[in-house]
DNA sequence: TGCCATAGTAAGTAATCACTTACTTTGTAC
DNA sequence: GTACAAAGTAAGTGATTACTTACTATGGCA
């Protein structure tokens, strides 16, 4: 039905129509999203949604504007490296973080990823916001364990990427390639798993022999 | 031009045109391709597309489908595994193999997430081809690392995983997130320190203290 | 209560989509 | 050389797309 709607505030219109345009988008794409479904799920006649957005690219680019906008993420990470709890403990609730996040609500991750396939020019600033944010916080602690010789000397950055891209390559084939419909994990023991290997893997050892240098290259 | 290609054997224009495609549906996906644009790249008749593929959908799983049998990859890896060299120069070869042949050519990539997000009900079988039988692979000699009390006692697959996730991650934010335009990484440099880290966490260790078993569950 | 800015609608538009039909050209076997 | 199966083309089809226009309904304020 067309006409399930009311009249009401223009705002409250608008943020309706990117909650709506949000899901759709996350679930098919912007090329795989039309509209008119957008209006039809809004409730509202597809006239309106030109109304509040000239463009459907307009409404697109909203959508994750808002997204970027929705801090909250960073912060929970933030305060989890300052707690006073020991490593193993830290990591392994980023880890778990998430995954439930991830798990529960895949919407972010797929509009990510979406918008990283389908358009190259603008998904650099989600990217950065979401991503390179995330784990230039993570890059700070282990540069201070590296300096407190409790890590080995490698590229903070390579590492945080490599903790990051355990976490996060599991839940992509677990809850995007279907790899869940093959085999179910428990959250908190992939998230103890991934952790030991990671943590220890980033040990100083007396022992452990190591290249005079794994940095990266900077330009 | 329509008409610049000559009259071809049957076999060669199909191949011909699911070349094309590929790498259209590669760039854009299956709702951002049009079969006008994959005929006027070939350089024939949008009729002869339908020719050959009777609807749009049956050349994507075409190209799905050639994909998945140009095998070549997994011997590669199982070769690798079965070599006489010890593990750090293996499993560092192997995460450089992947690097350099996602940098090199993303097509394959880029199809597999495309298809992953966009098309929920036949991904399966391509994650299947190229994901699940590589890292099963990985994950075999895992296991047997840890039947000779080298590696730690963890899941083989959730191990395996996890060192994949590193290195495809890092290849993820480089090549499709616009990472490489902050931070040039050096592919070999990569590989040697994300495996370190690997290698280090899985190594069984005397002090190492482990929970009794990290094993999933399967179902 | 009546005014009026604006939220909302019906019914379009031209363009583009996947796909078809009716026809022409061409290599090859005899 | 000619017959003919198959490769190729031009010009469509109706459906759907993003987007517009001309109009009506409604809530808040004087």
């Amino acid at each position: 039905m067309a006409h399930t709607s009311s009249r009401i505030a223009s705002a409250d219109r608008r943020q309706q129509i990117m909650r709506v345009a949000m899901a759709l988008f996350a679930l098919q794409g912007f090329e795989g999203t039309t509209t008119r479904q957008i209006a039809e799920r809004a409730g509202v006649n597809e006239a309106i949604i030109f109304r509040h957005f000239p463009r459907k690219e307009d409404l697109y680019w909203a959508v994750i504007d808002s997204k970027c906008q929705t801090a909250g993420k960073r912060e929970k990470l933030a305060a989890a490296l300052h707690s006073s709890e020991n490593d193993r403990v830290i990591f392994a609730s980023i880890a778990e973080d998430i995954l439930r996040r991830n798990t529960e609500d895949s919407t972010l991750s797929r509009l990510l990823l979406f918008t990283a396939l389908e358009n190259h020019r603008l998904s650099h600033r989600f990217f950065r916001t979401y991503v390179a944010e995330n784990y230039e916080a993570l890059a700070a602690h282990i540069r201070r364990r590296i300096q407190e010789k409790r890590f080995r000397r490698v590229d903070p950055l390579l590492a945080a990427r490599g903790f990051l891209g355990m976490v996060i390559y599991h839940f992509l084939i677990q809850e995007l390639f279907g790899g869940k419909h093959y085999q179910k994990f428990d959250r908190k023991q992939v998230s103890d798993v991934l952790t030991d290997i990671w943590l220890q893997g980033m040990q100083a050892r007396a022992g452990a022999p190591l290249k005079p240098d794994g940095r990266a290259k900077r330009r």
